[in-house]
DNA sequence: ATGAAAGCGCTAACAG
DNA sequence: CTGTTAGCGCTTTCAT
């Protein structure tokens, strides 16, 4: 009010060889109003358009003024608000990320990367937690009133009418892990239907003669994909029905799945898990509670190549889902979106490969081919380093 | 262009009895330009400022008004733009959150619950990540562009001149665990110090001769509360020095921590790891590569009380820090600061407890107490569910 | 290259 | 309770 008044009032008097020692003269410790380009325009001695072009790159200003605006801005601490200019620019610069299991060590390694790389082109990430079992509906409409440039979703369903709703406020949208048959919605996501079929090859001439698959949670595809792969590769082999039961990727989900899978009187010689949260949750069953050698008494394979696959404890074979290469296509696609609004969506698919490790059973053979393609050279690539 | 003149002309023409089956007459697939309180304003027969009314809560305006806004809006797909909204008054409503190791499960595990907490509460997060050897200046800066209304930086250093930026911006600022002496700055930590010294008298007790230190990094306080703590008791127990390793909170730097300490002659019998996620590799490599029964040849306490903690594969000894106590504590000192900024800065401390489990021996003592403080009942509440 | 002026979408102040 | 008016901080025409 006052301080709005004073501002009025200085504004009149003319800038005449501002005195660069200003600010001190404030009362200490007091709420002071942030500066705007009005300030640094008239300490600089310029017209506020001038301030706006010397903080944007490409524009046309003489080196001497932006030189003094620079000076006069950094005199003053002036931060562009970036809000402000969102408001003019309709860019916010923000990407709008959706995920819900963040204990599945494979999503907080996804974002951390993404983060890094989305901030690397100038973009922020505002994050939301959904309920997995809920649809992002909710959080998409609080999205979008935030204005964001883009929205992620990881693993996570999408009505129809929340994509309706992302397309007609022109929101580029992008779904992790999870297929879409709208005409517009894109998705970056691995080849979860071949990979399970790999997944299943190799434990068949791993020489396994029983099979178990401990699913995730029905509403994501990837879940989907990755068990039909897998049991349509062994009932194409004529393979007795694989045992089935559900980890909810939780887990004690995962517990109770795994001794419904293990306390059967003929178990499974080998399991496939929906990822590899679930695969050391069933290890430790395994090991723990039924005293099984992991590896020898049973074989174990996940999904994802999580960073704790490595571990000892579990080295663990497991399908990988390459988190550089999905990050490098999300960030690529993300880009493409917003430079022309009204193409396709995008439907990249990220192939990962089967790592070879310790805890199921390895096959004697050589090469080997799934579908007309080469997974597994044994003593080659996959020799621990 | 031909738009904004369109919108012009269309503005001359009065409201009169406005037809609610417009929006379909617009061509179909086009970049539409997002409805504003004007649109709905116009189609309701009301005022802008009617309009804005309708979506604040508390504001005055008459039900039938309200609703026949409120189905305007609905009408056109109307949401308010929350950037322009912050932009007149002043709230964000976005907390910027700073954090370096998402590999560590404990801190994804924090930042969910944070941002359910904060999202109840009508907040958002904004995500940056930083390098945890550097300094959080430039991201602050990021930040504080984007007006946030707070900061929330997790077990990062703050320079004093970021502390201040913070500060002279007017915007809340609180480290979890990190400790601080800046006059502004608030913190939430957990009693590192002492917690570290119940480990040393737990392990102490449990009949141990020898000790081992895995440290994190050196610029954090809570490291070196924890290590410090940890020394100070056995020093005062005249226990001969402990052996000390750095771990960097990494996996290749704790393992070779792991393997400079187990290597020498006489080798620890207990162990006291900076975190959680340290003592996991901690025991992979005692276990695997040196073939140490974990409880039995050797003890291993960590610290966090992380979700794995309990997997029987790692069955850790450690102290809990609380999240749900740290994130009530967080969203609790936020909200005091957002409403009286000129508050002392809050310095809250989360006592967390010794969980007792299988990997280090448990001392035969019944009640236990350590500076003045009851840290252990055996077979009482520590039992298995 | 530069400044004046208009306006992004919203809300707060002020009359009525 | 309601509409009018002004303005948050910025950028962008449009003249010059």
């Amino acid at each position: 009010m006052a301080d709005q008044a004073a501002r009025k009032a200085s504004g009149r008097t003319p800038p005449k060889t501002p005195a660069l020692a200003d600010p001190p003269s404030q009362p200490l410790v007091i709420r002071t109003r942030a500066n705007t380009v009005i300030d640094v325009a008239r300490l600089a001695g310029v017209s506020p358009a001038a301030v706006s072009r010397a903080f944007t790159p490409g524009s046309s200003i003489s080196p001497e003024k932006r030189q003094a605006v620079l000076e006069a801005a950094r005199h003053l601490r002036y931060r562009p608000n970036l809000l402000a200019r969102s408001l003019i620019t309709g860019r916010s610069n923000i990407i709008g990320i959706v995920l819900t299991h963040f204990d599945n060590q494979f999503y907080p390694a996804l974002v951390q990367e993404l983060s890094i790389a989305l901030g690397a082109k100038g973009f922020r990430t505002l994050l939301f937690m959904a309920d997995i079992s809920k649809d992002a509906e909710q959080v998409i409409e609080e999205l979008l009133r935030y204005h964001v440039d883009a929205v992620i979703l990881g693993s996570i369903m999408l009505s129809d009418r929340s994509a309706e709703a992302c397309r007609s406020a022109g929101v580029p949208t992008l779904l992790l892990n999870h297929k879409t048959d709208s005409l517009y919605i894109s998705s970056v996501t691995s080849d979860n239907f071949r990979a399970a079929r790999v997944v299943a090859a190799f434990l068949l001439a791993g020489g396994h003669k029983s099979f178990g698959i401990v699913a995730g949670l029905g509403n994501t595809s990837a879940s989907r994909d990755r068990e039909s792969g897998f049991l349509s590769y062994l009932r194409e082999q004529q393979v007795p029905e694989a045992a089935r039961s559900v980890g909810y990727y939780s887990y004690e989900g995962t517990r109770a799945a795994a001794r419904e899978l293990l306390s059967v009187k003929s178990r499974p010689e080998a399991v496939f898990c929906g990822n590899d949260q679930m695969a050391f949750t069933f290890i430790g069953v395994a090991r723990h509670e039924f005293g099984l050698a992991i590896g020898k008494d049973i074989s174990v394979v996940g999904f994802d190549d999580a960073p704790m696959s490595v571990w000892p404890d579990f080295d663990l074979t497991t399908y990988s889902q390459p988190i550089p290469m999905i990050v490098a296509r999300t960030v690529e696609a993300l880009e493409s979106m917003l430079e022309n609004p009204d193409q396709a969506p995008v439907r990249a698919v990220i192939t990962g490969e089967l790592i070879v490790r310790g805890s199921a059973r390895t096959p004697r053979t050589g090469l080997m081919e799934v579908d007309g393609r080469l997974i597994w050279r044994p003593h080659a690539k996959y020799d621990k380093t």
